[in-house]
DNA sequence: GTAATAGTGTCTATAAGACAGTATCCG
DNA sequence: CGGATACTGTCTTATAGACACTATTAC
């Protein structure tokens, strides 16, 4: 059993007489007592593979299995900052710096999801470029980025609490917000090409696109990205791509068209065809 | 300050010695005291108006103030459970009913929101046909549907905490939902006339759409309505129109074009041109 | 009959898919 | 030079917008 004191946050009204004698009759059994966390996924390209940050846990429960990373909301933190705070900690990438991507996932609440207690997670989802190398924060013996085609298979990690349902949303939102917004630049890191560009849209939804006809697309679409006027130096053979910056528009006009699989892709368990559910 | 009491939820896996030293070394200052609540924010369409369930607060704060309904999230209640539980206290319309919509919409944990404690809501949306009187809860004066133009002009209600930004959220979903699922069924009673169903897209999107170009779209998608093969019995003058039910698709192939607004329309405050995000 | 609403057919404009052809690099 | 990758142009196909036309009702 364990015993908090609540201290209430500051007032942001002048408080009548009246209310504050609601105030003191304030019924503390009213609600469940529970607790709040903040968990990140994030998800980067490495090696041709759409990947997902997860830590080892060092203590039980789930001892050795992989989760989520994440943890309490402090007291008067939104839940914004504390998902930019953990994925800062996580990867020592500044959340709202140039190209990174974070956003509200979905909330779960289960009862019975932690063998604790009463916990309620805001789950985040955050893309970025593969820049950081990750570190095990206190509670975790070790951190690092698993492929998503690795998760549903044999030698897959053990996944923590109902974690694998918060990675099945993630990698389902991911994927349907790169058919109407622009936030496969943010995969990338400044300035790319346009093969650079495609190969995320490739990746993450296993197809193949025809290079001419997503050139159109991109190009055609008002600040989806904006030309560098400069060309790649390019190591292996053939002609230097010319590059480009992310444009200023998040929402597309018109949404990128997404074929059925046909490359040799492995999809998550739960893979839907065209855009999800929120 | 409120003292509360925390028992931890039945544990669903058998404990091993190690994990319950951990257990009890479990450090009660790690997190933020909070309350969960789960608020609902209901819509459905009357008098040719995309309009919203709001109660009014009989108690501070923000006594006379107009709020989403909802309440706390129970002992052992998921929240989707508490979402349906509030929706038919308010409504008496059962959330699995047929028809009738419920999603989860997005977590608001902003500290401050509630000037007594720190409180963190999980909200959801509902789309629903117009057949409920909805009646006051406990805690509430009084319980009435808001057209949704009203909410942001003269004689307006005043709208409690930070329920202007959930219900703001809430409306911009369903728009963006209507373009590319087939929930604008949800807000009709079955079955339904081809024009009834356009009139949901004319009234949520604020345009006039094409009755050709329209049934030709509907009907051209596989499952979006179901023909019932009867017609209509019309009191006023006009040809009787072909009823429908709604068909099993829930996410559209191809999503419905949403011209720009031409309709004298009263937008809301932060309303975009497509799809919102989330 | 007229007015009103439902439903059909057709022309056009736009955009996506397929794919041939050209450009520019490495070796 | 060949091989590789980037980029351009064009033909075809699918679909949305505009709108004329027909069908079925109340009065």
């Amino acid at each position: 059993l364990v015993t908090v004191t609540i201290i209430p946050t500051r007032h942001r009204r002048s408080i009548p007489a009246e209310e504050r004698a609601f105030l003191a009759q304030y019924d503390p059994q009213a609600f469940a007592a529970v607790a709040v966390t903040v968990d990140v996924a994030i998800l980067t390209i490495r090696e041709d593979q759409l990947s997902v940050l997860l830590v080892e846990r060092a203590d039980h429960p789930y001892k050795g299995y992989w989760a989520v990373p994440g943890g309490f909301l402090r007291e008067g933190e939104d839940a914004d900052a504390a998902a930019a705070r953990e994925l800062e900690e996580e990867t020592a990438v500044r959340a709202n710096g140039a190209g990174v991507h974070l956003e509200q996932l979905k909330t779960y609440a289960a009862p019975g999801r932690d063998p604790r207690m009463r916990i309620v997670t805001v789950a985040y989802l955050a893309l970025m470029p593969n820049v950081s190398r990750p570190h095990a924060g206190g509670d975790a013996a070790a951190a690092r980025f698993w492929p998503v085609s690795a998760l549903g298979r044999a030698r897959a990690p053990r996944i923590a609490f109902d974690h694998a349902q918060i990675l099945n949303d993630a990698i389902e939102r991911a994927r349907a917000k790169l058919e109407y917004t622009s936030l496969a630049t943010s995969f990338l890191e400044a300035p790319f090409t346009l093969s650079d560009l495609r190969h995320v849209y490739e990746v993450v939804w296993g197809v193949e696109l025809d290079p001419a006809n997503f050139r159109r697309k991109v190009l055609s679409t008002p600040r989806f990205v904006e030309p560098l006027g400069s060309r790649e130096a390019r190591m292996a053979p053939g002609r230097p791509a010319d590059l480009y910056l992310a444009g200023g528009v998040e929402v597309l006009p018109a949404p990128m068209s997404r074929p059925f699989q046909n490359e040799t892709s492995h999809a998550p368990s739960t893979s839907r065809r065209r855009r999800d559910e929120n």
